[in-house]
RNA sequence: GGGCCGUUAGCUCAGUUUGGUAGAGCAGCGGACUUUUAAUCCGUUGGUCGCGAGUUCGAUUCUCGCACGGCCCA
């Protein structure tokens, strides 16, 4: 956008907001005394016949956005929006004071206008206000964008998502689904008396999962802090405090790339419940997504992005190997020596480093084997113990863990394991991390000698689950991109406009 | 970080292939119009064609670089 230049259509708006205030009229008043929304007066009224109507001798006073005029030299028709709609207004010259259609014709698409008067319907049967009296809220002086396109163009929707908001409905839905979708999810939980709590963002050491950290400082204490990448660490010292049932919905911060699915913020369930296995975890979370469809659309089946999803319980379980073998055309000779996975992800083009064990490159090859295939959900078990540094050892095989992922859409959606509550093995484990950190592995996990000391005063046997909320809306809103989800994603500084 | 595509009026888009500084619709402005629905009719304003450099008599167009965005890959 060119800098330093006049536009015309914000010069008119000037003309007519000096217009207006030489007139007397406040620009930008407070507050205004609403008796009914656009939504209220269309239940109300809506499908009353025009005698019926005529009888409601009432006058009612509404507020929104005018978003389109049709003018008629003594009268003008206009739709205004507010947050539950839009509705028409007819205003006539000879039914309001007479200052106020003078006012009113330096009114613009865009300004804010209360409105009082009665309802009554048109010639096409269209529930309209017409005006007694009319008061200008807030003047406009931006024109908005065209009526009947809008506004498409995607940089604009994400950098000014108000204007996105004003001009596509579909937006607007999209986020109030999201609010109602977390709201259910507490509401789930909070029926299971689990407690929601508020666990650090900024952390001394960052923990609880295999990610880069962005790193911040604290100038009075003198110490660097990291933005969290998981609360998983805390909430597990929840459970050692005794808050059997603990949940949190919040951010992470992960210092990583952008795509259509990741977002440097982004908002996770984590949930951790004593006594419970990854077993319980698996029927819990058929239970909450069951749940969640239910009371949004009244059935287990979506559709996404063209696929269609069945949520109806029980949902397929299968190992990691098993799914290699079974679902990627893995043969069994990947399973048994890393130099073997190597030269098939080789033989696959898909990159890994050398320095990467021989479960990592299994679960590479899984995501771009066996990931893109999990369309409706299903739950990975049996991942290597070396790449779960806080999950609980498998009692039959110690080289894999009590954890399942789980996939829908061909995504993943969540993670959830039985937790290492062994301060022995935790040490051990960390130290593991702590040793390929060393190596140059950037996404290795920090020493928390905090975190065992808790483990080592006793946690009870627990699983954990962490659902990433921003992937779950975008399944049930049908979204192809996690930017269409967050209201403001991440986007390049770009210089003012 | 790499590849491909894009960036033209407030918004949605043409045009540039074959270089001669740009068009439409909506919005805006002036006029007509008291039941319209993308209202209609008449007239009309508005653009350093993302930024910078190169080639050229001349670049929005060709070349290179940069910025921002989208998709794919890492």
């Amino acid at each position: 956008m060119a800098v330093g230049k006049t536009s015309s259509i914000i010069e008119e708006r000037q003309n007519k907001a000096e217009k207006l205030q030489a007139e007397g009229v406040n620009l930008y008043p407070a507050g205004y005394k609403i008796d009914i929304t656009s939504s209220e007066a269309i239940d109300r009224f809506g499908e009353m016949d025009e005698d019926t109507l005529e009888q409601e001798s009432d006058s009612y006073a509404m507020a929104g956005r005018i978003m389109a005029r049709r003018d008629f030299g003594k009268a003008s028709f206009i739709h205004i929006k507010d947050r539950t709609g839009r509705i028409q207004a007819y205003i006539r010259k000879d039914r309001i004071p007479p200052d106020k259609f003078s006012m009113f014709k330096l009114m613009d698409i865009g300004d804010f206008i209360g409105i009082r008067g009665r309802f009554f319907k048109t010639r096409t049967g269209e529930l309209t206000l017409l005006a007694e009296d009319l008061s200008l809220l807030s003047k406009s002086m931006k024109s908005l964008p065209e009526k009947w396109h809008g506004l498409t163009d995607v940089e604009t929707r994400y950098r000014q998502r108000y204007l996105d908001l004003i001009m596509n409905d579909s937006v607007k839905e999209v986020f109030v689904l999201r609010s109602r979708i977390i709201q259910e999810i507490r509401e789930f939980f909070v029926e299971k008396d689990f407690l929601e709590v508020e666990t650090p963002m900024m952390q001394s050491i960052p923990g609880g999962a295999t990610a880069r950290p962005f790193k911040t400082y604290h100038n009075t204490l003198g110490m660097d802090l990291f933005l969290r990448v998981a609360p998983e660490l805390y909430l597990k010292r929840l459970v050692v405090g005794g808050l059997e049932r603990v949940f949190e919905i919040n951010r992470n911060f992960r210092n990583e790339g952008i795509s259509i699915k990741h977002n440097p913020e982004f908002t996770m369930l984590e949930f951790y419940m004593a006594y419970a296995t990854y077993e319980d975890l698996m029927t819990l979370t058929e239970e909450l997504f069951n749940h969640l469809l239910n009371k949004m659309f009244g059935q287990s089946v979506i559709e996404y992005q063209g696929k269609t999803i069945d949520f109806a319980p029980p949902w397929t379980k299968i190992s990691l190997f098993d799914a290699l073998r079974d679902l990627g055309g893995v043969k069994d000779e990947i399973f048994q020596a890393k130099e073997n996975a190597a030269a098939f992800a080789s033989e696959c083009e898909i990159a890994f480093s050398a320095k990467e064990s021989h479960g990592q490159i299994l679960t590479k090859l899984f995501d771009h084997l066996v990931e893109p295939l999990l369309i409706n959900p299903t739950f990975i078990t049996g991942y290597p113990t070396e790449v779960s540094p806080l999950s609980r050892r498998n009692e039959q095989n110690p080289d894999i863990v009590d954890r399942f992922e789980l996939f829908i859409g061909g995504r993943e959606i969540a993670n959830a394991f039985n937790e290492l509550n062994d301060p022995a093995d935790q040490r051990e484990r960390f130290e593991n991390q702590v040793a390929l950190r060393d190596a140059g592995d950037k996404e290795a996990q920090f020493m928390d000698k905090d975190y065992v000391t808790a483990l080592e005063y006793g946690m009870p046997p627990t699983a954990g689950e962490g659902i990433g909320i921003d992937r779950v809306v975008m399944l049930l809103t049908d979204s192809p991109s996690i930017r269409d989800v967050i209201l403001f994603p991440q986007m390049r500084a770009k210089t003012q406009m």
